[in-house]
DNA sequence: CAACATGCATACCGGTCGGTATGTTAATCG
DNA sequence: CGATTAACATACCGACCGGTATGCATGTTG
């Protein structure tokens, strides 16, 4: 009856159900996100979506390899790995972060923070993945400290691993409680302090 | 065939099957969790759980009111409100966690962090007795930082209320850290750093 | 032009889910 | 002593889930 049209453009298709799986996993969390929703919000079907990922879990690997890492790739890790004065860039950043995000960013949380407190403990693959991103966040800042140590504009007997990690986990902990306040306000407040934090790791002057 | 014997201590079934969610839910999440599986593991059935609680999201909401509501009240909000001297108390009670806690802790995360990033969005209810408890775990950090200013062991400059949202978050946050690397020595190294924040906020000597 | 592969749509399946209606036993109460 | 009720057990329901088998139209290839 319905003749499926022989697209010529599958990697369009690909990234419709790419984009709206993300969609829905942001909103539903994984094992709660519905394939039929997926579907539904692009007009597709099954037929569509099993051609292209073998099974959902496949898909969701794929959501946080090729938009998730990706994206923090091209907005925060290659910047800064490139900067030559990456401490400003982090400080500017967070500030960018502060100013611009509005409440309705925060109504689902961060997509990120939200999958590794989901599926961490229940799928080796998505632990892996997801704790690669993680790792590759926490050594870039721990390279802009030690950069910074360089610059002497941080403390030489700061424990950058220790603070790098630190820096990501009470990000991703602002975050958090800006995703349950539902207010930009707090997560504003929350930064704000860790921006504290980060400039408490400079030389007395 | 099976005589359904009517109990004489019906609270004890209830506080089987309130404590067998709890535990449910801290592996699975709440959506995820099974009603099926908590039964089987208190060897009850459905009659039980339904007699005792008219939902599964009541179920939920008494887990977090009478599990890790009245847990945290004892175990560190009582203590800390009622200590002459809280912030003392406050970094003994952070030292004991990052001695105490093994990685089988990590495993399953934070109860309440756990909830709070999977239901706030979806669930009012939850959200709303969620927020409260963190709520009052903010105060009461911000009532031990502005004792601690009488105190002069704060600086006076110091955003009581901002610096104890952070500090909220930020314990959080390297509960986060530690599930997905599920390891407690990822949690010391945050829950130090977090350590050496509270220590900032110090007047310099 | 025949044969085959690509890119989907459709129909269907077994399993699990939360929830309910009903039944059964024993204690309690008038 | 009959009636009622508390405290469950059992059986069952419709909805939804991820996944699959099959069909079909169009390109591509020999």
């Amino acid at each position: 009856m319905h003749s499926p049209a022989p697209n010529m453009t599958p990697d369009l298709t690909r990234e419709k159900i790419l984009h709206a799986a993300a969609a829905e996993i942001h909103r539903q969390g994984f094992q709660a996100a519905s394939i039929a929703h997926i579907l539904a919000s692009t007009g597709l079907t099954k037929g569509a979506l099993y051609h292209h990922f073998p099974s959902k879990q496949v898909l969701g690997l794929a959501v946080v390899d090729e938009v998730i890492r990706s994206g923090l790739e091209e907005r925060l890790f290659t910047p800064l790995s490139e900067a030559v004065d990456p401490l400003d860039t982090l400080l500017a950043y967070m500030d960018r972060r502060i100013r611009d995000l509005t409440d309705d960013a925060f109504e689902l949380g961060c997509p990120l923070n939200n999958l590794v407190q989901e599926m961490s403990p229940v799928d080796e693959a998505f632990k892996t993945q997801l704790d690669q991103i993680l790792q590759t966040w926490q050594s870039v800042i721990e390279q802009t400290l030690i950069t910074g140590q360089a610059q002497n504009r941080i403390r030489q007997e700061v424990d950058c691993e220790a603070a790098a990690m630190f820096i990501v986990s009470a990000w991703e902990g602002c975050w958090g409680m800006a995703k349950n306040r539902q207010s930009a306000q707090t997560f504003r407040l929350c930064m704000a302090q860790l921006r504290q934090f980060v400039l408490s790791l400079a030389p007395a002057t």
